[in-house]
DNA sequence: CCCTGATTCGC
DNA sequence: GCGAATCAGG
């Protein structure tokens, strides 16, 4: 194909649009993006990097920040339900993985297994496993029996550390009361710690 | 790896 | 003038 004036016109028209180099080359047919690259090269008709696209994103930037911004402003002040959510998805993969998921990657199986004191594939009850913990470490404070509550039930101040299997239904929370700011009660909050330093390391 | 435009250089 | 190849950047 040759660049004939309708051709060229036709470029000019979808250039100053905002069209990619590629989009062009599309609508033309007949033609590579490079050579319709080359073609606005010679025409000298390549303002746009600093006509359209500085424009367009001279608007944008400062709306999609703005946006943002509120966005997290509004958040931070009342985390609500959406803060627990993030931290049932946080946590509950992380205990998964450490109980043998392993997958293709070279993942050391002794990590999160050694977190928290299981056996690779062992699928145990995270509550016995629990206990068991307690039992074993009496440095923190002995916790109460889990008020096993279901997501729905969960407050700025109930432990969100979660128990059981969560595909099964008697999958719940811990939901002893949390320090202000944290979403674990104490005890909950120090395994939650060990296992986020040992990710860490990796 | 997908895309973008910019540049080079043989045709 | 043309555009494939290549480069640089996101």
């Amino acid at each position: 194909m040759s660049w004939t004036d309708e051709r060229v016109d036709l470029l000019k028209q979808l250039w100053s649009e905002g069209l990619s180099a590629s989009q062009i080359a599309d609508r033309l047919g007949g033609v590579s993006r490079n050579a319709v690259i080359g073609k606005v090269h010679r025409l000298k008709l390549e303002s746009r990097g600093k006509t359209s696209v500085i424009d367009a994103k001279s608007v944008e930037t400062p709306v999609e920040v703005e946006a943002e911004t509120e966005e997290r402003v509004e958040k931070t002040p009342e985390p609500r339900l959406e803060t627990v959510e993030e931290t049932v998805e946080m946590v509950v993969p992380a205990r998964l993985v450490s109980s043998g998921g392993g997958m293709s990657r070279a993942m050391p199986r002794t990590m999160g297994a050694t977190a928290l004191k299981m056996e690779p594939g062992d699928d145990v009850d995270f509550e016995a496993d629990i206990e068991e913990v307690q039992e074993t470490r009496p440095s923190g404070e002995v916790v109460p029996i889990a008020r096993k509550l279901s997501l729905v039930q969960l407050t700025e101040r109930t432990c969100k550390w979660p128990v059981g299997d969560p595909l099964h239904d008697d999958f719940h929370f811990c939901g002893n009361t949390a320090p202000d700011a944290s979403p674990y009660c104490s005890f909950h909050a120090k395994l939650a710690f060990q296992t986020v330093e040992r990710r860490r390391i990796r």
